[in-house]
DNA sequence: CAAATTTGTTAGAATGGTCTAACAATGTAA
DNA sequence: TTACATTGTTAGACCATTCTAACAAATTTG
């Protein structure tokens, strides 16, 4: 069985992959913070474990039971945080930093008591999806708000970026999941839209803003 | 701050010390289930953290900063136990594991969340007290079943032992917290106890299980 | 292409938590 | 009170996870 350090290595590389295709050892440091040696011994090990597929110099894949073994632990974190905020009213913005600690947790029936009060969630508070019991997840595919147009009608779904700072950004705008949004206009210099929704009639979002929004185009 | 490790070993000495009155190295040992050169190193490094106090073949004991961040692992855990009964549905024989490790969570939210929607509840599932959040616990003061006498009337208030099999025993027999015992009489030869409570009008309960259930006497 | 930069490797060490083997102190009982 | 049993100690080792220092391969760039 995979140790919480492990296991976070294997979900740093099952997520890393999906961002950024090809994962190097440094990017893999870098995402742990850790030394690019503890790094490379700690790949070998799980190499070892029959997990990861490395050779030196090249790219580093999860095998398929590695990635199995991130994606449950991508599905404990996924669904404590739905818990943590449908079930004990936490905000948004504060369920990462726990559910980084229970997502080692070993206790299956918790899990799922979890899962069945929630009524078996497909995504999680920011609306990213929450991988089945075996592990399977279905992607999303969303349209960063930053390529719609002017005109357009959208509904927020999901973000591509969950920091804390981000989420208190979005609170700070009223902004949350299943908001409608209508684009107003977009300014082709910078690419900052303007938008209304709800009891704002005219907000102005960045194009860094914009790109971590991702929206369901209703029309 | 103590890690996992060093707080089992505070939580061990926390409860030897309720139970044993003094505890030593072996006691300390066994209950952790780990060899006595292991125990010996970790007594040594706690108390350079200040939290043991230990001097060659005398007793251990806690300091004061030692007991109460015990208590504290022993609030975290049995608010936890609370947290899966009640609101998590699971039964009282099946949350000692699950809480075991969700006490080594840090997350002072968490539990504070889990104490207001328990209602701050005093006494955990198998009815032992829950320390207040500065670590302070209030000892309850019930008798042991096997010291009542026969025509009494008393209500099971808690256990002294919560193992596993314990509890499917008295699942078995349909005893719970709060259960009201008429006793009928006692066996002078081995202390075996006929009681009648809720639909059941006679059931023989043996010396080691009487001794294991704390009661309120009601008249 | 050659030089500079980035990326990766090896060696060697540290820390926390564990063990076994061997020995020493303490407590109990013939 | 001497012998035996229990309890505790020391020394030395191991594994997981981490680090720094030094060097080597690969990639980028002038």
């Amino acid at each position: 069985m995979a140790s919480s350090t492990e296991e976070n290595y294997l979900k740093s590389l099952y997520n890393l992959a999906n961002a950024e295709g090809e994962v190097n050892l440094s990017e893999l440091a870098a995402s742990l913070q850790v030394s690019m040696p503890t790094a490379n011994s700690m790949v070998k090990s799980l190499q070892k474990s029959g997990w990861v597929m490395y050779e030196k110099y090249k790219p580093l894949t999860l095998t398929k039971e590695g990635k199995k073994i991130a994606a449950l632990i991508i599905r404990k974190h996924r669904l404590t945080e739905m818990f943590l905020v449908k079930v004990m009213n936490f905000g948004w913005e504060e369920v990462h930093e726990v559910a980084e600690q229970i997502e080692h947790i070993h206790a299956p029936k918790f899990f799922e008591r979890m899962d069945q009060m929630l009524g078996f969630p497909t995504v999680d508070p920011h609306g990213s999806p929450i991988p089945d019991p075996q592990g399977k997840i279905t992607p999303l595919s969303y349209t960063p708000l930053s390529h719609a147009k002017p005109g357009q009608n959208v509904q927020l779904a999901a973000l591509t970026n969950s920091s804390t700072e981000f989420l208190e950004f979005l609170n700070s705008r009223n902004l949350s999941l299943g908001t409608q949004l209508s684009i107003l206009s977009k300014e082709s210099y910078d690419q900052t839209m303007v938008v209304s929704y709800a009891h704002h009639p005219s907000e102005t979002l960045s194009e860094k803003v914009c790109e971590r929004l991702l929206v369901r185009v209703l029309e």
